[in-house]
Formats: structure tokens, sequence, C-alpha cells
DNA sequence: AGGGATATGTTATATCATAACAAGAGAGCG
DNA sequence: CGCTCTCTTGTTATGATATAACATATCCCT
């Protein structure tokens, strides 16, 4: 296998380049924030980024294991923490999963997009100072920190009727 | 005790006449569909109108089982599944719990702000059909069926400073 | 009474997540 | 070097959330 592509956002790519850059600025980002990207951590990462889809934390784990990096749920619960808390990774709350984050770098406010039919998920910007919600919460006198915003619904390729 | 008065919409209000309202609408509208209010399915949605926040199922659960109407998982999940399926309430996934709708009867498509201080959760209508999210959609060719829409942060009355 | 649809009751188990503690690895310093 | 501080890993145990599967009951309709 010289070069493999998968579905993301909906739309091919290629995939071990978007991987290798996605794992060279996380090592930039913790290079410049002192933060210590560790093989437990660095793999999680590949391993969410080759999956290019939501995975549970135990879907994890279990790769984990098959490679001698920890065998017990707190290891890749504790990776993903730190992943998610340093914007590598997002957690998708209503599948109870995580994945990779498509913009890394970028402090965001993500939103997704979740394929009910393939599973697959996609990322896309909802800055959350924009939309319906804020302005509930301006007029509630709400002060949002974080935002949880996901649609759950069928992408393009899963869709009935004449559009393939 | 005459009448009581709670928070929601992080406002006061008569929470009496609030849940006998709820309850009412939401018979109606099981007499206009078909649908059964069952004892367990009315008494799970006074718990979540009664206590008008947010309550995990077990906890529902636990009311249920004192009061002999069931002591079971299942019990809890069924009610709280009819309950959700028809609109009367509304599960919040950042915080794997039930709050019931503040909207009765009416369809819709809803978004909360919750406090991370104080536990409360208010409704906002967030029309599927604008925002980022959407656009988002739209342009990815994505066809939005349900969406998650969570803020989580602090309510007026737990923020710190001059405003109380 | 019989039969289908819906709801309840129960057993057991699956799935997701964290508290708490022990032990290692590395940096900085007297 | 030896100390200690911080961060990370490794492990045990348990907690919290959720559902599959099956048996029973209830109600309505004919």
């Amino acid at each position: 296998m010289e070069h493999s592509t998968s579905t993301s956002g909906f739309s091919r790519h290629d995939h071990d380049a978007c991987i290798s850059g996605a794992i060279e600025k996380a090592e930039q980002h913790c290079a410049e924030n002192g933060l210590q990207l560790t093989p437990v951590r660095r793999r999680v990462l590949e391993i969410l980024l080759e999956a290019h889809t939501a995975m549970g934390a135990y879907d994890v784990l279990d790769r984990l294991a098959a490679e001698g990096l920890g065998s017990k749920p707190p290891m890749a619960y504790r990776a993903l923490s730190f992943l998610t808390e340093h914007g590598f990774a997002h957690r998708i709350e209503r599948l109870n999963a995580f994945v990779a984050c498509t913009h890394p770098g970028a402090a965001h406010d993500p939103a997704f997009m979740i394929c009910r039919a393939c599973g697959t998920v996609a990322e896309a910007e909802a800055a959350m100072t924009s939309g319906p919600l804020s302005r509930s919460a301006e007029a509630a006198g709400f002060m949002i920190e974080q935002t949880v915003i996901e649609a759950e619904g069928l992408c393009p390729g899963c869709q009935p009727g004449p559009g393939q």
C-alpha cells in the first residue's frame, strides 16, 4: 500500500499526508508550549487519525493493548484527555467517542456532522459567537464557555435517491 | 407549602403552575395522538418537572423505586425514551441526563444552556435551519435529521463580579 | 374467547468512565 | 551526587450509564 485514501469531510483526500501533517503540527504545538507528546499520546493521536472517524475509548485501548502500550482504561482515557484538552482531538458527546481534530493547531470551537449510516464524522467550524444559541445566551445573560454542536443525519454518499 | 417557586430559564416563575400545565399539555397531546401516558411515564415526567433541572436516569429510577413504581433500569429508561421520543423531555448529551421540556407540545429542535456552577439547564429554541451548522451542512451536502446544541457556562446568578 | 399490539417486570450483561494509589523518569539544584 | 519536585505511567478496583432478551400482563378489537 503506497498511499491510502479515505473519506472525511465527506470527500476523498490524501490520508497519509493528512496524518503526518497532523502529527507534525501536534509535535510543533507541544514543543512550543512545553507539552509532552509522549509515545502513548502520540500513538493514540495516530490511531484516531488513521481511523479517521470517531472511536470509543475502549476501541482505542484495544489498539494500544495490541501494541503493548497499555491495557487498562485509564491509559486510553488519560491520553484522550490530553489530546482533547489541547485541541488535538475532540469528544463527540452524542457517540461517547473521540475523533482527531481536522484543524490542528488553531484554537477553535468545533461542530460536527455525524452520518448515522456510515458513521463518518466531519468537523465544521461553528463560531460560538454567532447563531441562535449565542443570541439566546445573550438575551438570558448566560456566559458561554464551551459549546457542543453536533448534527446527526446522512452524508452525501449515504442519501437515497438519484444523487448517488 | 402553598406555592413553590424555583429558577428556570434563569428566572423565577410559578413552578406548581408550570408543572400542572406541562402535564396537562402532555395528556392532551397523548390523547390526540393515541399515545398512552401511563402512570410510570406520567410520574417520570412529573419528577423531571419537579426537579426542574437535568436528572440522570438512575436518579429518576431512585424516585420511582421509592414510590413502588419500578426498581430496574429499564423501567426508567423506557419511560424516558417515551418522553424524549414524543418531545415531553429532552436528553442532555453533555450530562448524560434528562430534562423536562419547557415548550411542551410544539415540535422543536432544542438548544440548552447548562450552568456549570448551579447545574440549572435552560432550554432555548435553535432552529435547525439557521446558524453556522446548517450552512456547513448545506455546503457539504449533509442532510441534518437531528441536532445536539448545548452550551456550558455560567448563568446570570453564578457569574462573578458586581452584577451579582 | 382468541389474537394482536402495547406496556410492564425481571435477569443479566454490556458499555463507558474515574478514584485512588504505587512506581518510574526527568529536570533543576545545593 | 543525592534530593525533591513534577509529570507520566502502571495497576487495582469500582462506579456510572445503558441495553439485550425474555416472560408476563393489559387492553382493545373481533
